[in-house]
RNA sequence: GGGCGCGUAGCUCAGUUGGUUAGAGCGCAUGCUUGACAUGCAUGAGGUCAGGGGUUCAAGUCCCUUCGCGCCCA
């Protein structure tokens, strides 16, 4: 037998059996192994090509891997289906830079065929490193079946989608406020950008009123968007200015005269009433415009800078031309006020530029009907979501929702399958070139030029990872063969598990386009994981210097520590604190990473000592007949924990399932069961050794979720029947093993045994200094724990009695029982009468209280029987104690 | 402005449909090289459950309100 190692290594254990479970196949479903257990799927949600993995990927595979191998273990046919996403403007930003870096050629020197050439060999070598890391993490996916959202059948779902859009009539073109980003220089939808409050200012400028009007004063936060201005607005019912309206005022520095429009926007109360209105550069002035048919000018370009139309101030950046505008107001007296100002500016979320809203012609898609089809489902719960409360976020996204922009000026993507003659001006939707072709004839034409959002593809992954629309052809797994079985077996999946931030950017759209093609949900139930944040509830941010790297744990801690780490704090909370102290973004400890790695540790220390004494690959029986009160005792509590733990896991709630498990291995099993087991292990007792065996082999079945390493180790060390622990049946709780009589003498046995402990350490005895014990006779079921007593609480004799002690000697009641520990000569007779007399006190204070309840007509008159009983039981015992402890102080003399 | 989450031990968090003495881990204190584990063992201290009001026989739990923190939408 190889002796284990005093340590739990987990590098040992994840290059060794990492490979093996992949090599055996274990990690792939086909949708023809089903069985009555059923088929379960996961698609999991695609992570950027380019990216790298952080807390929230870490969190969100350990979610996703543990409900895989717990369900795996049940018998189902379960199949995960990674991937990536090509994240068109991420990646678009570090392949131009890259190529600069490597070239000094920008992108459009190159042009876009050449530049795509290098995308994509660029995407190849640097792609998926996240995958490769969920591999450190111990995922166990089906990586046969990974897919990308360029890959040749996903661009094909791409496009059918495209299509059936645009044949209902959904997509269309035209000329909408959008919003834009100056830096990554295309349009973005809604949900990309992201309010950010900061401190900025607000002006007051002074427009001169004509014909009569009284000057106007405006206040905004950008004041070179005045620039652009076309009117300003007042509120209809605001009596200051109704004989204003229809005058106009003239705008400075633009020397324009703008007219005064009455419009509710305008709030009465905010400055003088009046608001500037640039239709160009503001959503809500645009809508202003709209109903005013004001004229648009823009002022501002999209590379940021001021147009021809911004005067003098052309070519200026944004910042610049503020600067100057608010100069030369100035100058002019014009510039009345400026006040510190708070507000939200939009930024873009990938790049963190302050968006500039402009009015571009854009692609989009009509979003309302598609929601509408898709409402029943969350109003209706056929969608399931965990935590529950996420439904409500969904519906009222889906009950407002606007129009998606889907265009944007990129090459890397989708392109548009649009196609434009160019004499007759004709637009065609079109899934090839050679489509295209037929149906121009001799006419020449174009391909539009945009490509499509990134999320417009990502909207369709969980059915066109398996197949659709041709699962035939485009249900890959691995080696050029296909499954096509994968969609009518895997679909609906199982579960969407995510952090809430993409509910409406991916869970929503995900639902609306499963609508339409499949005409099934898209996933059974979402669970929405906590975020992980900072331990003072900052943002985990790489920038900031508070991220934490989840490979510098899996390092430090190990894979199997890193995910019961973050699986033992989740729960059904908004946030996760994650315990750890970082400094320069590197981790220098975590309490909750420590104590994991003891747990671990702990457990595959318990499983050495078996070892030690019951043989590695040896397999044992239990008896039928358990007659031993310890075995039946930790035999009933592993049923409770078996179902405890399942639970937790069926319920979502993985501080649950963990912490389950956690307190049963370490302080039931360990700290009880194999203390008692020591001397009988040594008496070669084979039935302590049936149990323990058959214990640790259910502790390593029910760990094999979250510490998937150390379970298969152990595993395999005990020699147990079957090919791998990842593919052993899950524990399940066989009430045949309950034992509630066991279990309540145990407890006893537990109270007495501690209550021993603490006398011995304030009577000041050490660990080795003997001492008999005497306890009084009579509670059922005690005779039979007197041997775990003397051994657990170190006495050297343990008497029932029925007539005392008449020894001088420590005391206390528990449970019922007197314990007395004679220690003549070594008592501190005052102190002790001094602790007594507290207990008494403690138990008097407390009876106090039983016998108000019961004092209390209604209490009595209005509880529930069983609450009563439970009282007036309470109360007894509790006049017992007194009566007892009395007795001890008047024994003490 | 609307919606949601949170406030429980020094820290990170549990706490079922209201019902014994509010729990865990870490940290802290004291004592232990007990033949699996010092990544350990034993014992202990530590809580006005954010504040106020209400419902109830009974409130950490339900309702109202105030304060503080965070997220989302407009």
């Amino acid at each position: 037998m190889a002796e284990l190692a005093k340590a739990y290594d987990p590098r040992a254990s994840e290059a060794r059996w990492y490979p093996w479970w992949e090599e055996q196949g274990f990690f792939y479903a086909d949708s023809g192994d089903t069985t009555d257990a059923g088929a379960r799927c996961i698609t999991i949600p695609p992570p950027n090509v380019t990216g790298t993995l952080h807390m929230g990927h870490a969190l969100q595979h350990s979610i996703h891997d543990s409900l895989t191998r717990f369900e795996r273990m049940q018998g189902k046919n379960v199949c995960v289906v990674p991937g990536v996403d090509h994240a068109g403007i991420g990646t678009q930003i570090k392949v131009s830079q890259d190529l600069f870096r490597s070239t000094g050629q920008t992108a459009h020197e190159i042009g876009r065929e050449a530049w795509l050439q290098h995308a994509v060999a660029w995407a190849e070598k640097h792609g998926g490193t996240i995958l490769d890391q969920l591999r450190a993490l111990g995922c166990s996916y089906d990586w046969r079946r990974r897919r990308y959202t360029l890959d040749e059948g996903y661009y094909h779902a791409v496009l059918a989608a495209f299509r059936h859009f645009y044949n209902q009539g959904w997509i269309y073109r035209g000329e909408r406020m959008v919003n834009w980003c100056p830096v990554c220089q295309t349009v973005i939808s809604d949900l990309e950008v992201e309010q950010n409050v900061i401190g900025g200012k607000l002006y007051a400028l002074r427009y001169p009123g004509l014909d009569g009007a009284p000057d106007v004063v405006v206040t905004t936060t950008r004041p070179e968007t005045m620039l652009g201005d076309t009117a300003v607005a007042v509120n209809p019912r605001d009596a200051r200015w109704a004989a204003a309206v229809g005058k106009c005022v003239q705008l400075p520095l633009m020397d324009r005269p703008i007219p005064i429009v009455a419009d509710d926007y305008a709030d009465p109360q905010f400055g003088s009433g009046a608001v500037k209105v640039t239709p160009a550069h503001d959503p809500n002035d645009w809508a202003i415009g709209e109903r005013h048919s004001l004229p648009i000018i823009k002022v501002i370009g999209p590379d940021g800078r001021i147009t021809e139309d911004g005067g003098k101030y052309a070519g200026l950046t944004r910042e610049d031309a503020r600067r100057a505008v608010l100069a030369d107001l100035e100058a002019l007296g014009l510039l009345v006020e400026i006040k510190e100002y708070e507000h939200s500016v939009p930024h873009h979320d990938r790049c963190h530029t302050v968006i500039e809203p402009l009015p571009m012609e854009q692609w989009f898609v009509a979003m309302r009907d598609m929601a509408q089809a898709v409402l029943p489902w969350y109003r209706e719960g056929k969608i399931r979501f965990a935590p529950d409360r996420f439904r409500e976020y969904g519906i009222e996204w889906l009950e407002n929702i606007r129009d998606w922009c889907i265009s944007r000026q990129l090459w890397w993507g989708h392109r548009i399958p649009i196609y434009y003659g160019e004499t007759s001006g004709r637009v065609v939707c079109a899934l090839s070139l050679d489509e295209a072709r037929a149906e121009f004839g001799d006419e020449p034409f174009r391909q539009e030029e945009d490509v499509l959002d990134t999320w417009f593809s990502s909207a369709l992954w969980p059915f066109a990872v398996l197949g659709w629309p041709d699962p035939e052809r485009f249900a890959y797994t691995g080696g050029g063969t296909t499954d096509a079985g994968s969609l009518a077996t895997f679909h609906p999946t199982s579960y969407m598990i995510t952090g809430r931030d993409i509910l409406y950017l991916w869970v929503a759209r995900m639902a609306m386009t499963a609508k339409q093609f499949t005409g099934e949900v898209p996933f059974q139930t979402v669970v929405v994981h906590p975020t992980i944040q900072t331990r003072d509830g900052q943002r985990m941010s790489r920038s900031l210097g508070t991220g934490i790297d989840p490979l510098e744990l899996i390092e430090q801690y190990g894979a199997d520590a890193t995910r019961l780490m973050l699986l033992m704090q989740c729960s059904t909370n908004q946030d996760s604190r994650f315990d750890a102290e970082v400094k320069d973004n590197k981790v220098t400890r975590s309490a909750t990473g420590e104590t994991c790695r003891n747990f671990l540790n702990k457990i595959w220390n318990a499983a050495r000592f078996v070892l030690m004494n019951i043989g590695t690959g040896t397999r044992y029986e239990l008896p039928a007949e358990l007659t031993e009160p310890s075995d039946r005792w930790i035999l009933s509590r592993l049923q409770a924990v078996a179902a405890g733990v399942t639970e937790g896991l069926e319920n979502f709630r993985f501080d649950e399932a963990t912490d389950r498990l956690y307190a049963f291995v370490w302080s039931e099993f360990c700290d009880w069961y194999i203390e008692l087991a020591k001397p009988r292990m040594k008496a070669d007792d084979q039935t302590v050794k049936a149990v323990l065996w058959h214990v640790l082999e259910s502790i390593c079945r029910l760990l094999q979720p979250f510490a998937p390493f150390l379970a298969e180790e152990l595993w395999q060390q005990l020699g147990a029947e079957g090919k791998a622990c990842i593919v052993a049946a899950w524990p399940v709780a066989n009430p045949a093993l309950r034992d509630e009589a066991a279990e309540a003498a145990f407890t006893l046995t537990q109270e007495i045994v501690r209550t021993v402990r603490n006398l011995r350490v304030e009577a000041g005895l050490g660990e080795r200094d003997e001492v008999r014990l005497v306890l009084s006779a009579g509670t059922p079921g005690l005779e039979a724990m007197v041997d775990y007593i003397a051994a657990l609480a170190r006495c050297s004799t343990v008497t029932l009695s029925t007539e005392g002690c008449a020894e001088q000697a420590v005391a206390a009641v528990v449970g019922g029982v007197d314990v007395w520990l004679p220690l003549a000569g070594l008592i501190d007779i005052e102190a002790e009468r001094a602790r007594l007399t507290k207990e008494r006190e403690k138990a008097e204070a407390d009876l106090d209280v039983q016998r108000r309840k019961l004092g209390n007509e209604s209490f009595v008159a209005k509880a529930p029987a069983a609450v009563v009983d439970q009282v007036k039981a309470r109360e007894a015992e509790l006049a017992e104690t007194i009566v007892r402890l009395t007795e001890r102080i008047a024994a003490l003399g």
